[in-house]
DNA sequence: CTAAAGATGTCCT
DNA sequence: GGACATCTTTAGA
């Protein structure tokens, strides 16, 4: 067994201030980065392939646009923690918190193309489709064993849930499109994808 | 292949 | 009570 990632995966977390700013910005620049997760059994890795900016008061269809409640006060803290919510009464979606402390943002991790503890993830997720593994955000949780004990984790500590650099970088087209599944705010071009990627979701 | 239905926590009116 | 940052299964073209 390595006692590591392995050699492909770096161990080092992104800084805090990479997350710190602009929501749309941080959201763009995740294409590409590798989500990792750590396991007492098992390290899972997959690169970020869509995205989507939710913001704050301007933004109707973002969770922090009324004010802070129980469930999205996370987006409301500093930036690099996890904010995971529970919907549909039966899904866990993953974002990052942005911005700054009192400032909510958050981005929404879609998609991830699968690249370490895969085995793992097909045992999560029940299917051996390596394609369906990640590709929606109620996927890329279950696939990497992430509910809502991890709400408010720090990405930054590089413990159990955190993103790194790609040591392996490919060059990469980004698309922009309206986000998915809402209804106000359709128009802003805040869903970021890898262009011609093939585990970015459907629709 | 597409379309519809069902599961059901949290927040809002 | 109703909407929702979703996914799966089933039914039908």
């Amino acid at each position: 067994m390595r006692p590591s990632f392995g050699a492909s995966i770096s161990t080092t977390p992104l800084a805090r201030a990479f997350y710190g700013g602009d929501t749309v910005r941080v959201a763009r620049e995740l294409l590409g980065k590798v989500l990792v997760r750590r396991l007492r059994s098992a390290t899972m890795a997959g690169v970020i392939v869509e995205t989507e900016a939710y913001r704050g008061h301007d933004d109707p269809a973002s969770h922090a646009y009324r004010g802070p409640t129980r469930r999205n006060i996370v987006m409301f803290g500093e930036p690099g923690h996890a904010y995971v919510y529970f919907t549909y009464g039966m899904h866990y979606c993953l974002n990052v918190t942005t911005e700054r402390l009192g400032k909510p943002g958050a981005v929404l991790i879609r998609a991830a193309q699968p690249m370490k503890g895969i085995e793992r993830m097909k045992k999560y997720r029940r299917t051996d489709r390596v394609v369906d593994l990640a590709n929606g955000p109620a996927k890329l949780t279950q696939a990497f064993d992430i509910t809502g004990a991890l709400d408010g984790h720090d990405l930054t500590a590089g413990r159990k849930l955190f993103i790194v650099e790609n040591n392996e970088p490919q060059s990469f087209e980004i698309k922009s499109t309206g986000r998915i599944g809402i209804v106000f705010g359709k128009e802003k071009p805040w869903r970021f994808c890898i262009k011609g990627n093939r585990f970015v979701s459907k629709r």
